[in-house]
DNA sequence: TTGTAGGCGTTATCAT
DNA sequence: ATGATAACGCCTACAA
């Protein structure tokens, strides 16, 4: 590889001047300055980033922890986000993943501090309470997708379930529906309880009580092997002699439960009966037929703002709060019609 | 951070011993091992990187460039494959998205070059026909779940789409079914057309003729925003009068919606109807009830074994072949019944 | 078995 | 406006 002193000897400058053109140094004549990118392009010269770290002792580079997030198709947008920011501002990621075991997150720190990363972002698969496990590492660091089991500590930036929630569940009120069954979320993930609370609050609000809706538990135990009663508290509710008009849905997974359990008894979507679902998974919002009304997790920016929150940290400057919440927006398509 | 100077300093010896002790160099004296050993674990010392790199010139990095890989969840797997192989083998990945960007990728290229990665791996999200746009750049590299235009030049490995579809086929048809709708993915994918015609060589070895199968087209178009026809080509094979006894479907999402249609006709799966897909997506297959009969794509295998090809590349040895193919299992659920 | 000298490619500092 | 020199942390080559 073509090195700065080989581009300064071809350009007949010194290495420092080529230095400055490449960094865009001031005190550079024009044309100086058009002959070394002259050089540069010719010889193809790109700056060695290990020799630039060494000199600098900045390496640019931050790194992410995942949970199981590449095990599962769900929020592989936060990486995506998070790798657009630092392609824009011209940072280095390196992405680690835990797989869910202790042993290999002390791993990925000492690994990324090898390549002594200035800042790391710690990336859960679900909305869930996090305790990251970086040994005696310090160093500045976000939760993205998290929120640390020390109240205190850490920054963080999540969805916002509640917000989300409200709105969908305004959403179907508005459409007139009255009768609401309620499936709710693994009780272990945070969303679960927040979306739970928000559609209670909602509904009360509204006037509705409790007579009026009916919320049944679709899975619960250990995240990864959990039971998943979906399916037959779907059918169980709408085998009620007064059945809701509408049933909301955990996650749009559980809503296509909820699809298979009306298409089998022979009820039409949303005919008979609406669904609507959250989180806005498209491989199955977008499959199912009436297409899913939902609300979006807003995974990709989680990963874009998390990054750039991380990066005011990493430069010294006060986040103006610890914890950022994005919103959830309202999905509207066809699976939810007016009563 | 502390560097090998200073755990040198504190160990009582130079810094060439302390190097030695970490890379595990012969001709250190039992005692002298352990004391900088200690040294080490008191300091926290971990070797930096970017000065290893730039001392040996050797990088130990390799580069992902995926397309839409992390905007969509199919294969997310392939990269976890890759950094689980570079964690156990001591190198490090860097991932660059194109989203399907040609100046992007050009970008990625370049960014790859600032760090001296020492192999590419050039993944897709589907099984396709690739031309991977380097530049002027020439790396060993290695494509994952695609293959060239070019039909001399670069190795690849893929999933066998053809042994898939035979085994599913086969299968089907050891259960009994004789009538056999089929609905093909979109033509523009490498699997469409394997899959296609391992289901038409195996039905025929088995001694069927044109009139007990029925093949549709599922889905059409650019990649990404294809016309969809599955909802209503299911419906459409389900209604004939001598409706075929099993559907078998391109991928999981088409059977998704296969059961969709079957469902909202009043079928019973597998009862009246049997489905199959292909893929073994799980938040679909799983999701499903029944759940899904199907054949697994080797994502993380195809990862793994993916960067070990190109490692093996990187060291010089030579390939056994230079299209490696990777088996899709038959993933055997309860979607599929007896005739 | 252990240590010394030197240089990898950059940039900071200071000189010109 | 440009250049010379040193230094970042490590490892190679060689010396002791």
């Amino acid at each position: 590889m073509v090195s700065i002193k080989e581009v300064a000897r071809l350009a007949g400058v010194s290495d420092k001047t080529v230095s400055r053109v490449v960094n865009r140094e001031p005190n550079v004549r024009a044309d100086t300055f058009t002959r070394v990118q002259r050089v540069i392009a010719e010889t193809g010269y790109v700056p060695n980033m290990a020799a630039r770290h060494m000199r600098s002792s900045r390496s640019n580079t931050m790194g992410i922890i995942t949970d199981y997030i590449s095990t599962t198709p769900y929020s592989g947008n936060i990486v995506r986000g998070i790798q657009d920011w630092a392609a824009a501002n011209g940072r280095t990621v390196l992405l680690a993943n835990t797989n869910g075991h202790l042993d290999k997150e002390l791993e990925s720190w000492k690994m990324f501090m090898a390549h002594r990363i200035e800042g790391a972002l710690y990336v859960t698969m679900y909305h869930r309470i996090a305790s990251p496990e970086r040994g005696s590492v310090t160093l500045p660091s976000m939760l993205i997708n998290c929120r640390s089991a020390k109240e205190e500590s850490e920054a963080s930036i999540e969805p916002d379930d509640f917000q989300g929630s409200r709105d969908l569940t305004r959403f179907v009120l508005a459409r007139g529906h009255r009768r609401i069954g309620y499936l709710r979320l693994n009780p272990k993930l945070l969303g679960a309880e927040e979306r739970h609370t928000a559609f209670r609050a909602t509904v009360r609000e509204a006037g509705l009580g409790e007579s009026d809706i009916d919320v049944r538990l679709g899975m619960e135990g250990p995240i990864g092997s959990e039971r998943n009663h979906v399916y037959r508290e779907a059918r169980s509710l709408l085998e009620k002699a007064n059945r809701p008009s509408v049933l909301m849905c955990g996650n749009d997974e559980m809503a296509l439960q909820a699809y298979l359990a009306a298409l089998g008894m022979g009820l039409q979507i949303p005919q008979d009966v609406s669904i609507v679902g959250f989180d806005d998974f498209q491989p199955v919002s977008l499959a199912l037929k009436p297409e899913l009304t939902t609300a979006a997790l807003p995974y990709y920016d989680l990963g874009y703002r998390g990054a750039e929150r991380l990066d005011s940290t990493i430069a010294g400057k006060p986040l103006a709060s610890r914890t950022l919440t994005l919103d959830c927006p309202l999905v509207v398509r066809s699976s939810c019609a007016p009563v």
